[in-house]
DNA sequence: ACCTTGCATCGACGGATATCGATACAAGCC
DNA sequence: GGCTTGTATCGATATCCGTCGATGCAAGGT
């Protein structure tokens, strides 16, 4: 799994603003796998309402594993599956501190699923592939 | 990065005010299994790359399906499955032309999600719950 | 009418996933 | 040391999901 720190092994200019954005160019089969996992972490209800409680509890900080266990009608072991499943999507990180655990947001994740789902306002259609949008006059092969 | 721009309508102050943001409060259990298959419906590779292929294609309208199938190493059943799952989470529309059929993408179902995964700029915690977070002093029933 | 082409649906199959109970591990307390 | 509590891991199982080939349907061309 990569890791979104330092070295982003994407050619499309990680960087300088063109073309991380899921709307304006296709990404590459690699960095597809990788959006994928991340929101196929997001696809679950209680992952989705675990990720929600994580993120929104009003200290800023963090949140016992203790406290989100009984928001729910599933075992223990299945919430601790579920952040599990969220740990390693890179969604949340957690901490032992003493007997409990806390589990916190990693921001970074959500900012860029976000901005990848962001549309760029106006016409920018600099990094596009070749695709044309003309009545289908070609025939591609096909499987 | 933080999104700041002049003349921009902020996602952030979407219509309808103050917490269908994910971060900020915790979804019912109904919108949570409601945001949970529309993020699943993202949680795959080709899906991924099909909505991407959709969105960015440099018409702005539309793309044919078959200017997509050949895109990718399945065939083409599947890529059909995977474009009725994309359909049913409310991300693309179809439209049938003559024989071909042409896919647009549905940018309210991104821009949704794009909000919700948005965080909100400062202290604003006006639709949290009631989680506390002291170092976790009470004892919680379990199941 | 017949054939061809584009796309959707069907039925099947293998692998992934959500869930559980049982159990192991970690940390504090007696 | 032993007990208790919080959390993670382990197997097992039922269901879901991605994929395929076969087939059906729609539309245009001959």
């Amino acid at each position: 799994m990569s890791n979104q720190r330092s070295g982003e092994p994407d050619p499309r200019a990680a960087a300088d603003g063109c073309c991380p954005r899921l709307l304006s160019s296709p990404p590459e089969e690699a960095e597809a796998v990788e959006y994928a996992r991340v929101f196929k972490a997001l696809g679950d209800p209680v992952r989705l309402r675990l990720l929600s409680m994580i993120a929104s509890h009003n200290g800023g900080g963090e949140v016992c594993v203790c406290h989100l266990t009984p928001a729910f009608d599933v075992s223990q072991p299945t919430i601790s599956h579920h952040l599990k499943l969220l740990r390693e999507a890179g969604l949340i990180a957690s901490e032992r501190r003493g007997t409990w655990v806390y589990y916190r947001l990693l921001p970074e994740t959500t900012d860029r699923l976000a901005s990848i789902l962001t549309r760029i306002p106006s016409g920018d259609t600099a990094c596009n592939d070749g695709a044309d949008s003309a009545p289908c006059t070609d025939h591609p092969a096909q499987t």
